[in-house]
DNA sequence: AGGGACGCTGTGAGCGTGCTGAGGAGATTC
DNA sequence: GAATCTCCTCAGCACGCTCACAGCGTCCCT
């Protein structure tokens, strides 16, 4: 999952980047206004998150100027105001969720998680594909109700093709979602991960489909 | 736009009515956990209000069940509770937002519109010519219903027929398209693919036009 | 009916694509 | 500082897809 933080402070840059980094996420972050819009139009992003105050262009103009040219893409909003308005007129101009500083990591992650949800074509919060289940609320696999012990990014492959079933996922966007679109990562790097995935998850779970991509079986 | 509501305090859940029938939705009303329930299996709403402090059943219970029969229709939760592992929970129970009590309605207004413009995720359609369906997103074929196995060329050769179902499609447009048309391929190669494909998917759905090209009948 | 152009198909060589085991680099733990 | 874990690259291998070739069948025109 990539995911685009733009905010001009630059410690709660840092620190954002660091927490959701450890959650699987991949990262990219923008200080500037302008610098999130352009991001958010080229970087075929997951989601958004944006600060309201930002130099040379505010968050609420960003998000305008997005869906204004049709682009959907979950944005979770933060600023420091609390008054009602405030938070009416950010969802209002089409962004998809607020949170007013000070906010706790937890809540940020839980609604970041519903957003990413409601994105996609299904939205369960435990997601499942036969016997197979990926609570992402506490990073968990099972199958046939036995845990499989995954690492970070076998388990952030493994969420990603869950919540696209049946369909095929191609080499080039599992490395630009599930890897980081910055290092220069071999396709081959996908193949040793599939490889690794299907020794934990069975073997036909994950159809090849030859010059394609990889495809869950349902 | 139908709306439930599920709201145990008579107060509060008429004056939601009111208020949200002002903004021209249509809002039903239920009073308790399995009311609600019900009313959101059987009552095509296109969003649902809903109460965690409800009589007979909770209404983290009450999306959670929904999620579990495969009903995604919208949820926005409202809690008295204000702890933010509450409001964790609630959202990966399967929520997609949370308020919570007191709350503004300008902010209840402004988070259910952007409910609602989170519609159907558009999924490229499935192309469909007489029984033979094609699925781009899938890269899945099937002819009756029976799935029919391509390889990454026949696949492309019958993408690019299905476009253009009952036209022709001369050779060079194909080698042009569905080749790589850097690469001097013969024309042969369209003969030998399209040889392929009818063995596949019915002889007589793939018409020679002598001197032309070829044709998806209809 | 005959000839020529066009299209079809079986065969086989070449090579692209994907899979795997081995191992090095970096981070983390004890 | 050693042991462990994780990520990723590399090289070798095997499968099967792709396509050229050649011979035959089919269609159309005279």
């Amino acid at each position: 999952m990539r995911l685009l933080v733009v905010e001009d402070e630059t410690r709660l840059a840092a620190s954002l980047r660091r927490g959701l980094q450890a959650e699987g996420f991949v990262v990219d972050v923008e200080a500037t206004g302008p610098g999130g819009l352009d991001a958010a139009r080229h970087g075929d992003y997951d989601a958004m998150i944006l600060d309201v105050m930002l130099p040379g262009l505010s968050g609420y103009e960003v998000v305008r100027r997005l869906r204004a040219e049709e682009r959907w893409l979950p944005v979770l909003m933060l600023s420091a105001k609390d008054g009602e308005y405030d938070q009416a007129d950010g969802l209002d101009c089409g962004a998809d969720d607020y949170l007013t500083k000070p906010f706790s990591y937890v809540v940020l992650l839980a609604r970041l998680r519903a957003l990413l949800r409601r994105g996609a074509p299904e939205r369960p919060a435990v997601l499942a594909v036969g016997d197979l289940r990926l609570d992402p609320a506490r990073r968990r696999v099972t199958r046939a109700d036995a845990e499989v012990a995954l690492t970070t990014r076998e388990y952030a492959l493994l969420d990603y093709l869950m919540r696209r079933p049946g369909e095929v996922v191609s080499k080039t966007e599992l490395l630009d979602h599930v890897w980081d679109a910055a290092v220069e990562t071999a396709p081959n790097a996908v193949e040793v991960y599939v490889g690794y995935l299907r020794r934990k998850i069975g073997r036909d779970r994950l159809e090849t489909v030859r010059g394609a991509g990889y495809r869950l079986a349902t």
